[in-house]
DNA sequence: AATACTGAAA
DNA sequence: ACAAATTCAGTATT
C-alpha cells in the first residue's frame, strides 16, 4: 500500500488559488495595480487598529511598522514567515512551505496560526491562505523525534498521524514495544497502543543569564537605557492593546499549557538514522528535540554563565524558542554579526549541560570560540579542546567541549594519525550537543557528512545571513532543524545592540581615457579598469582623508588583489591578503587596533571571513564581485559592533565606490538587496565636496592619470605576480608565502619583462598584443590565466573535472 | 623537536 | 560562472 503524501515543499500558492485571473507577469506595472488591487476586498471595520495587509495571491504580508502593536505582530509574523523587506514603515513577508514548518516546529498549531493573522489582518484572510496554511502544516512539524532516557521516541500531539507512519514498512519495522516490566515483547507486528505522556512543559527551565541587571558586552560593562516610567507605561500600554485585539499571545502560552498530552513510538537506536530519512523521503520531517534533563548516560558538563554575564532581550527570545518546552530543539538561529551570536551559542551549551562540539569555518575562529567560553563561562580551561592541524587535544573526564573546523571532521581525505585518532573519539560518542558555526558558509555536502558522522542529540546552527533564495539553505531545514529565530537589524540598531550605519554609494565617473579602454577591452580587463579609475583611485583617498581626520578607524575592501595593492601602496597604507604570512597579519592588526597613527588598512576577501578583526567604524568598498549580498552583508557585520554606539548621534558609515556608467552598477545594485531589505537605506553621491581643489589628491595631471592607465593596461595575470614581487619591500618585510616561493622558483624572465613600466605608449601597445596572445600558452598550467584558453580544452576540462 | 614551506583538495 | 582563500599533511629547515 503506498502513502498519499503531500509534496508540501513543492506547494505554490498559486497552486491553490482559482485561476479565473490569468496573471501575465510580463506585464510589469501590474503589480503595483491592476491585477493586485484588492480593494474590492472587504475592510473590517475596525481596520485601521490592525496592523496586516494580505495578498490572496502569493501569501505577501504586509506590515505597518507604525502600528502601535506592530511589535508583536512582528513576532508573531517572524514567526510564521520569511521577512522580504523591512524598510522603515512598511514590511514585507512572505508565507513560504517552510516557514510554516519553522512556525509549527516552534509550538504553534495551524488554527492558532490562522486564528491570530485574521485578527491583526485589516481583511478577513483570504481562503486561499487559509487553505495554504493548512496544506503546509499538515505534515510538517507534526512529528518529533525525542531521546528520553536514552531511548528513542517517535511523538506527536496527533495520534493518527503515528498511526498513519506505523503503516509504513520502514518505520514500523524499526518500533520497539515493551512490556510493565520495560522489556522488549514483540517484534513490530500489530497495533500496539501508543504511549501517552503529558506535554513536555518548559515553566520549570532555567535559561542562565536571564533576568539579570546588568548587560555586559566583551568583558566591559556598558550603559543599558533604563525604561522610563513613561516608556514603561506605554509598553504595558501596547500590551493591553495588542491582547485585545489578538486575544493572548499564543507563541508563548502554547508550550507552557500543562496537562495536554502527547502520544508516541518508541524506535530502536539503530533505526533512528533510517526511519529519519524515511519520514523526510514522505514529507513528515521529524523535529528533533533532546530531553537533556531527563537523560541520564551522557554525563553533564559542569558549566554555566559566569554571574557577570547577562544576555540581551533579543538573545533570550532567541534561546527561548530553542527551549520553549524544557526540551533542546534543534534549529537555526539568524542574528547580525556583532550581536553576540556566540553568546547565544554559549548559553544554549550552558542550559543543556552536556558534552558539546562546535564546528566552525577557520581555525581563527576556532580560537575564539575557545576563548569566548573561557570568557563567558566558567567551564574549566581543560574541559575545553581544541582539534585542528597543528593542536588535537581531548578533553579530561567523562564530559567536555570540543572545538572544530567543519574541514577538519568532515575530512574525507587522509588523515594524519592524531587526526585519526581523534576523529575515533569523536564519532565514538554521543554528544549533547552540536553547535555550528556560520552554518550557510559551508557547502552542503559537507552538512550531511558532518551530520551524520557526529551522532548529536541537539542541533543549533548560527549565522547572519541565511541566504533564502539558495536551495541548500532549503536543506538545512531537514539537516538541522528549521529557523527557529530571525532578528531584525533595524530593531537591534535602534536599541544600540548594533551600531547604526549610514550607507552610501560614491558615483566615480571613469576618465574619458579609461572609459574608451573600458568600451574597448575584454570582461578581465574592463573589471581592472573600473576599479583602477583615477576617479575612485581620489574618492577613495579623500573618503580615508575624511574620515581620518574625524578619528574613524577605516577598513577598505577590495576583492580585486592587484587593485588593492596598488590602491595601499599609493596611498601608503597597509594591506593584508591571503599571501600575508601570519605574523605580518598580526603585526598590521596589532598597529591598526593600537596605534593612532595606522587607522585605515587594506583587506582583500580575507577579511571577510577568518580575520580576526579589530572593530572598525568606517568601511570603504573599491571592488567585489559579483552581486554577492552575503558578502556585502558579512562585511557591514564588521562595523556593527562598533564600540561606540551607545554615544549620541553616533554613526558608523559604510561606502561602496562604483565607476559610473560600467558593470559596477549593476552589481552594486545587486548587492545591496540584502542591506535594503534589512531596512537600510543607500544615498547616492555624485560628488565629494572639495575633491577636485585638494592639492595633495592623487593622480591630478593628466600624465599621471595616463601612466596608471598604461599600468593597467600592461597588467596581465604574469605581471600581476610580478608586481607584488617588486614592491613588497613598501610595506613591510617579505612574509608573504607567495611572493617568497615566486622569489625561488620563478624565473627570472617574467620578472624583467614586467618591470617595464616606462616604456613608451607605442611599445606598450605591441608589448600588450603579444602578452594577451600568449597569455594562454605560457600560463595555461595555472588557473586564471590571462588569455583564454582554446575552447576545445575548456569544455573537456569542464566535462572532466565537473564529473568526479 | 619545533617551525616554515609546499602541494593538493574542494 | 569567476577568482581568491581556506585547510591539512608531508617534507625541508633550523
Amino acid at each position: 500500500m503506498v502513502l498519499y503524501v503531500p509534496k508540501n515543499a513543492n506547494l505554490e500558492i498559486n497552486s491553490l488559488k482559482n485561476t479565473e485571473l490569468e496573471t501575465n507577469k510580463s506585464d510589469f506595472i501590474s503589480h503595483i495595480f491592476g491585477r493586485e488591487d484588492y480593494t474590492n476586498l472587504p475592510l473590517k471595520k475596525d481596520h485601521a487598529s490592525r496592523p496586516l495587509w494580505i495578498s490572496p495571491e502569493d501569501g505577501h504580508i504586509i506590515l505597518e511598522g507604525f502600528s502601535p502593536i506592530a511589535e508583536q505582530a512582528q513576532d508573531f509574523l517572524v514567526a510564521i514567515s520569511e521577512p522580504v523587506s523591512r524598510p522603515a514603515h512598511i514590511h514585507e513577508y512572505k508565507l513560504t512551505p517552510y516557514s510554516l514548518y519553522a512556525a509549527v516546529s516552534v509550538g504553534l498549531e495551524t488554527e492558532d496560526i490562522i486564528e491570530v493573522l485574521n485578527r491583526l489582518c485589516k481583511v478577513p484572510v483570504p481562503d486561499s491562505i487559509t487553505q495554504f496554511i493548512r496544506q503546509c502544516t499538515l505534515s510538517y512539524g507534526k512529528v518529533k523525534l525525542v531521546l528520553k532516557h536514552n531511548r528513542y521516541f517517535v511523538e506527536s500531539s496527533h495520534p493518527e498521524t503515528l498511526q498513519m507512519l506505523l503503516k509504513d514498512p520502514v518505520i514500523n519495522s524499526g518500533r520497539i514495544v515493551r512490556d510493565e516490566n520495560d522489556l522488549i515483547i514483540s517484534a513490530p507486528a500489530g497495533a500496539s497502543a501508543l504511549l501517552t505522556t503529558s506535554k513536555p512543559t518548559g515553566k520549570d527551565l532555567n535559561i542562565p543569564g536571564i533576568a539579570k541587571i546588568k548587560e555586559v558586552d566583551e568583558g566591559s560593562i556598558e550603559k543599558i537605557k533604563e525604561l522610563t516610567a513613561e516608556e514603561e507605561e506605554r509598553k504595558k500600554e501596547e500590551a493591553k492593546y495588542f491582547g485585545a485585539v489578538v486575544g493572548i499571545d499564543k507563541e508563548d502560552e502554547e508550550d507552557d499549557f500543562g496537562g495536554e498530552q502527547v502520544h508516541s513510538f518508541e524506535i530502536a537506536a539503530e533505526h533512528v538514522e533510517n526511519i529519519k530519512k524515511r519520514c523526510n523521503d514522505i514529507d513528515y520531517p521529524m523535529l528533533e528535540e533532546y530531553d537533556f534533563r531527563n537523560d541520564t548516560l551522557n554525563a553533564n558538563l559542569e558549566i554555566d554563565l559566569k554571574p557577570t554575564t547577562t544576555i540581551r532581550p533579543y538573545q533570550e527570545k532567541s534561546l527561548s524558542k530553542m527551549f520553549g518546552n524544557g526540551r533542546a530543539r534543534s534549529g537555526i538561529i539568524v542574528l547580525p554579526c556583532g550581536a553576540g551570536k556566540t553568546l547565544v551559542g554559549i548559553t544554549a551549551a550552558c542550559t543543556i549541560k552536556k558534552s558539546c562540539l562546535v564546528l566552525c569555518t577557520s581555525s581563527v575562529s576556532v580560537m575564539q570560540w575557545k576563548q569566548q567560553f573561557l570568557q563567558w563561562s566558567s567551564v574549566k580551561e581543560n574541559q575545553v579542546a581544541v582539534f585542528t592541524s597543528d593542536c588535537k587535544e581531548k578533553f579530561s573526564g567523562a564530559s567536555g567541549i570540543v572545538i572544530s573546523t567543519y574541514s577538519m571532521v568532515a575530512n574525507k581525505r587522509k588523515r594524519s594519525y592524531d587526526a585519526q585518532k581523534m576523529m575515533e573519539f569523536l564519532e565514538s560518542r554521543e554528544w549533547g550537543f552540536l553547535l555550528l558555526d556560520e552554518v550557510h558558509v559551508v557547502p552542503a555536502n559537507m552538512f550531511r557528512t558532518v551530520v551524520t558522522t557526529i551522532a548529536a542529540h541537539a542541533k543549533l546552527g548560527l549565522t547572519a545571513t541565511l541566504v533564502r533564495e539558495d536551495e541548500k539553505i532549503d536543506d538545512l531545514n531537514f539537516l538541522i532543524g528549521p529557523k527557529l529565530y530571525e532578528a531584525n537589524w533595524m530593531d537591534l540598531a535602534s536599541r544600540g545592540h548594533i551600531a547604526n550605519v549610514q550607507c552610501a554609494e560614491v558615483w566615480c565617473p571613469m576618465t574619458p581615457e579609461f572609459y574608451k579602454e573600458y568600451l574597448y577591452e575584454n570582461s578581465r580587463k574592463r573589471t581592472l579598469l573600473y576599479v583602477m579609475n583615477p576617479k575612485k583611485f581620489q574618492a577613495c583617498q579623500y573618503l580615508i582623508g575624511y574620515h581620518e581626520r574625524r578619528g574613524d578607524k577605516i577598513i577598505v575592501f577590495s576583492d580585486n588583489v592587484y587593485a588593492l595593492i596598488e590602491y595601499a601602496k599609493k596611498l601608503g597604507k597597509p594591506y593584508i591578503y591571503g599571501g600575508t604570512g601570519q605574523q605580518e597579519r598580526m603585526r598590521i592588526l596589532q598597529n591598526f587596533q593600537y596605534n593612532p597613527a595606522v587607522s585605515t588598512i587594506f583587506l582583500s576577501k580575507v577579511g571577510d571571513t577568518s580575520i580576526d578583526l579589530p572593530e572598525a567604524t568606517c568601511l570603504i568598498q573599491i571592488s567585489s564581485h559579483y552581486g554577492s549580498r552575503r558578502q556585502e552583508a558579512q562585511r557591514l557585520g564588521r562595523i556593527l559592533r562598533a564600540k561606540r554606539r551607545n554615544d549620541e548621534g553616533f554613526n558608523a558609515f559604510f561606502y561602496s565606490l562604483v565607476s559610473r556608467d560600467t558593470q559596477e552598477m549593476y552589481y552594486s545594485t545587486k548587492r545591496q538587496q540584502f542591506l535594503i531589505d534589512q531596512g537600510y537605506a543607500f544615498k547616492v553621491i555624485t560628488n565629494l565636496e572639495g575633491m577636485d581643489t585638494d592639492p595633495s589628491i592623487v593622480f591630478r595631471t593628466h600624465q599621471e592619470q595616463m601612466d596608471l592607465l598604461k599600468a593597467v593596461l600592461l597588467t596581465n595575470d604574469t605581471d600581476l605576480r610580478d608586481e607584488e614581487l617588486i614592491n613588497v619591500d613598501d610595506v613591510g618585510k617579505i612574509t608573504d608565502r607567495k611572493v617568497a616561493a615566486k622569489n625561488r622558483t620563478s624565473g627570472l624572465v617574467k620578472r624583467q619583462v614586467t618591470s617595464t613600466k616606462t616604456l613608451a605608449g607605442g611599445d606598450n601597445m605591441a608589448y600588450l598584443e603579444y602578452n594577451r596572445n600568449s597569455g594562454g600558452q605560457f600560463s595555461g598550467r595555472g588557473r586564471g590565466n590571462g588569455g583564454a584558453p582554446p575552447k576545445e580544452h575548456h569544455n573537456l576540462f569542464k566535462k572532466f573535472m565537473g564529473r568526479k
